[in-house]
DNA sequence: CGAGTACCCTGTTGGC
DNA sequence: TGCCAACAGGGTACTC
């Protein structure tokens, strides 16, 4: 699933692949892919036509393209790609995708930007204030990558929480970017069980989480820059990266890296985490 | 307001 | 072999 380092390399590849092309062509395949988009598809197609791309930034899972040209200054296109969106760049004459949601055609015809998207939990719209941030993106708070994340002010609204440390990790209003899979990588690191409670954390120990959170980001992205394709801006940051190193993520009844003991899926959230019964014992105050 | 839950969506997998 | 439940899970709307 994407999360921060699969983002980024989207973010990358974006940068140097549509940033400074004119948008010449708009459509949209799937309603729902432009859902966010109050104004509706129509609007949304019509508003981009005539605009260029600037550049390409992110926070968190979020990625804009910030715009240039006729229209609102400031305007850019917000992406989030959900569970399975893609962002493709491809020669035109490149088969659609079986998901394909929206194209966007370019006033240089060497190749168009797709937005694939097989369970649609992504999608597009167009968004105010995208030089600096989206307004529709106000409430997520920055990412551990971000140069201006602020560590003690993280450390502090962490520790006043009154949760279990995963739910708090997942929180994109506190710390962005960070999603089921680098959650469990980074408290594996960390030795913590996923219910152990933010109050009790102390500030050292909640200091290194971070630097472990960081760590696991750091490590996935240059394994996802790695496999990224020219023609290809993907999400393939997971193939690279998920079968080499993770710790404990889908390696349910594999023995831990560090002392061997096998390692245990269990259900959290409406879905999974995965832990090191060993390493990362459950507190003797759980929090959910 | 903080904390926690239901729901959106579709393809794949595994049990019977 | 076919059917169905479980699973993948981020973000938002909602309740308490």
């Amino acid at each position: 699933m994407p999360e921060l380092p699969e983002v980024e390399t989207v973010r990358a590849g974006l940068a140097t692949w549509v940033a400074g092309r004119r948008i010449e062509r708009v459509e949209v395949r799937h309603p729902r892919a432009i859902r966010r988009h109050a104004p509706g598809a129509e609007h949304f197609a019509a508003a981009l036509v005539g605009r260029t791309i600037v550049g390409a930034r992110r926070r968190g899972k979020y990625l804009w393209l910030p715009l240039d040209g006729p229209g609102e200054p400031g305007d850019a296109i917000l992406a989030h790609l959900g569970m399975s969106g893609q962002l493709l760049v491809q020669p035109p004459e490149e088969p659609d995708e079986k998901h394909l949601r929206v194209r966007l055609g370019f006033a240089d015809a060497g190749t168009e930007l797709r937005f694939v998207d097989q369970r649609t939990f992504g999608g597009l719209s167009l968004a105010a204030g995208g030089a600096e941030l989206p307004a529709e993106i106000v409430h997520i708070a920055r990412d551990p990558v971000d140069p201006a994340f602020d560590d003690e002010a993280f450390v502090a609204a962490l520790r006043r929480r009154r949760t279990g440390i995963k739910r708090a990790l997942l929180d994109q209003s506190l710390i962005s970017g960070v999603g089921n899979i680098y959650a469990d990588e980074a408290l594996w690191r960390a030795r913590l069980h996923w219910a152990r409670a933010t109050d009790t954390m102390t500030r050292p120990v909640a200091r290194a989480l971070l630097a472990d959170v960081r760590a696991v980001l750091g490590d996935a992205l240059r394994a996802g820059g790695t496999s990224f394709d020219a023609l290809y801006v993907d999400v393939n940051g997971e193939s690279g990266y998920f079968a080499r190193s993770l710790d404990v993520y889908g390696r349910d009844g594999e023995p831990c890296h560090r002392c061997g003991t096998p390692i245990r899926r269990e259900p959290f959230m409406n879905r999974s985490s995965y832990r090191c019964p060993h390493c990362q014992p459950r507190p003797r105050q759980p929090r959910p």
